[in-house]
DNA sequence: CGGCCTACG
DNA sequence: CGTA
DNA sequence: GCCG
């Protein structure tokens, strides 16, 4: 039983609704009973501050016309304005008082959750329960050895020794908020090993044998299997200073050093530093926003996202070719941002993100830019040549943008970071957007150190006699087999 | 003891 | 200093 | 903080 929600402005209120009735539905009256939901509105802002019931698709009443020419129900996705959310978990919709956020503080507050612990696979095996730390074991014959975190497989959420990773976890972001980078890349190095590590460890001497554990860390390895925790760590978990630090970190455009300064003026909360700082533009924005951005993307949400923006596109180029990358591509079920490829065929791709955020913006898609940026890669004599010799846009050449969407099925904006890509370099892009961070490092570090080749997001050049020579990558199982390296399918590349 | 990915605003 |  |  189908039944619809009917929106008409005015001017056009003489729609026929018995011809609705050849499709097979009916009328209500009130939109959240509708399945689907019609308007001949065609302004997003406005369909927005209308349609309450967001699980329900917006479709043109156009539709219904051709549908009446036709004699037959067609297929709606032509006349698609907005994508309803159907079988959306419940916790994405109606969350409007998340801005607590902007009021937490962590004084007097339980622990942190460990990373990996939570889990609703039981697993009560609790990585620890032995009771020597000094046994010689011999490393997992089975596990590849290397500091090269590109060599082998590392799944996102880890089988074993998940309550240390999750320790672990902690003294990176540690170092990392003391800009302490080597120390934080250190802490990655195990990290990644130990997700890959394929079985529990059961003593200090065997952690030890894993490059990337040396003795400190090897150290904190035999307390946590004597005492099934690691003190630093614990004390972290409630320390006010590194958690409200954390938070001040996950702002868009704040990092490390700019946390550290307000938690040092004294500031507890954002609402606070947004009341009393003056703020550059992007991190009042970054602050407003992350009470949308910290609300995560199920791959469902980044698919939705996806689709609506390729359907937009399509006023572009039809075929135009639109790629959700970075940790969603990874397999991630929770995801901050959504990472998208655009590339055309058809469409010159100097001027093409200017056009696609117009297209966004103008649609009522894109809320906000947060940044955008030309990486260029591309010789400065093409940027000359677009610059139509009048020279006024010479600045519509970016390749970057970073946005927030507001997605309709939530009502969350979403942050959309766009990547424009010559179909030439498509390969390459999807294999240095997919990630994960040290899996890029890594990878790099590799080509550099053992094979004299230099990679990027555009191409991969080999070093030889001092001269650079591009090499073709045709595609990224190709760029694995010109780097020498194993191929890895996305979900193993979450060192 | 030097190096730790690469490239951009 | 910050972003991926 | 660890590797070569």
């Amino acid at each position: 039983m189908v039944s619809y929600s009917l929106h008409v402005t005015p001017n056009n209120s003489k729609i026929n609704v018995s011809k609705l009735s050849p499709s097979g539905g009916s009328v209500c009256q009130d939109q959240k009973e509708s399945t689907f939901i019609l308007t001949a509105i065609k302004s997003r802002s406005r369909i927005d501050r209308i349609v309450k019931n967001y699980k329900a698709p917006v479709i043109d009443i156009q539709w219904v016309k051709e549908c009446d020419k036709a004699k037959k129900a067609l297929p709606f996705d032509k006349y698609l304005l907005v994508e309803g959310s159907q079988q959306l978990p419940l916790t994405h919709i109606v969350t409007r008082e998340s801005a607590e956020i902007l009021n937490r503080k962590f004084k007097n507050l339980p622990p942190e959750e460990l990373q990996f612990e939570d889990e609703s696979s039981g697993n009560t095996s609790a990585d620890d329960a032995s009771d020597d730390g000094e046994e010689n074991i011999e490393i997992d014959p089975t596990f590849t050895n290397t500091k090269y975190e590109c060599l082998r497989p590392t799944p996102y959420v880890p089988k074993y020794n998940k309550r240390l990773i999750s320790f672990l976890l902690i003294l990176e972001r540690k170092r990392q908020l003391d800009s302490e980078d080597k120390r934080s890349l250190s802490y990655r190095h195990a990290i990644s090993a130990l997700k890959a590590y394929p079985r529990d460890i059961k003593s200090s001497k065997e952690a030890e044998k894993i490059i990337g554990v040396g003795k400190k860390m090897s150290e904190k390895i035999r307390m946590f299997l004597s005492t099934g925790t690691i003190e630093e760590a614990e004390l972290l978990r409630s320390d006010e200073r590194f958690r409200t630090i954390s938070l001040f970190n996950q702002v868009f455009g704040v990092g490390a050093v700019t946390a550290n300064i307000w938690w040092k003026m004294g500031y507890r909360t954002l609402q606070e530093v947004l009341d009393k700082e003056k703020l550059s533009p992007v991190v009042r924005l970054g602050i407003m926003l992350l009470p949308d951005f910290s609300q995560l993307m199920s791959p469902e949400d980044v698919k939705q996202i996806a689709n609506i923006i390729r359907n937009q596109l399509q006023a572009i180029d039809n075929d135009i070719i639109i790629i959700p990358v970075g940790g969603y591509r990874r397999g991630k079920t929770k995801n901050g941002d959504l990472d998208l490829l655009i590339s055309s065929h058809h469409v010159p791709i100097n001027g093409l993100l200017d056009k696609v955020v117009n297209v966004l913006v103008q649609s009522g898609y894109i809320k906000h830019k947060l940044w955008k940026s030309t990486d260029n890669n591309n010789s400065k004599q093409q940027k000359k040549l677009h610059g139509t010799s009048g020279s006024r846009q010479i600045f519509d050449d970016f390749e970057k943008c970073f946005c927030a969407v507001l997605q309709p099925s939530t009502g969350i904006h979403r942050q959309v970071d766009l990547i424009v890509v010559p179909p030439k370099e498509l390969p390459m892009a999807i294999l240095g957007w997919t990630g994960s961070r040290q899996f890029e490092r890594s990878l790099r570090e590799y080509a550099k150190k053992e094979k004299s080749m230099t990679v990027n997001s555009h191409s991969i050049h080999h070093d030889i006699n001092g001269l650079r020579k591009k090499i073709v990558v045709k595609s990224e199982e190709e760029a694995f087999s010109i780097l020498g390296i194993p191929y890895l399918h996305p979900e193993m590349r979450n060192c």
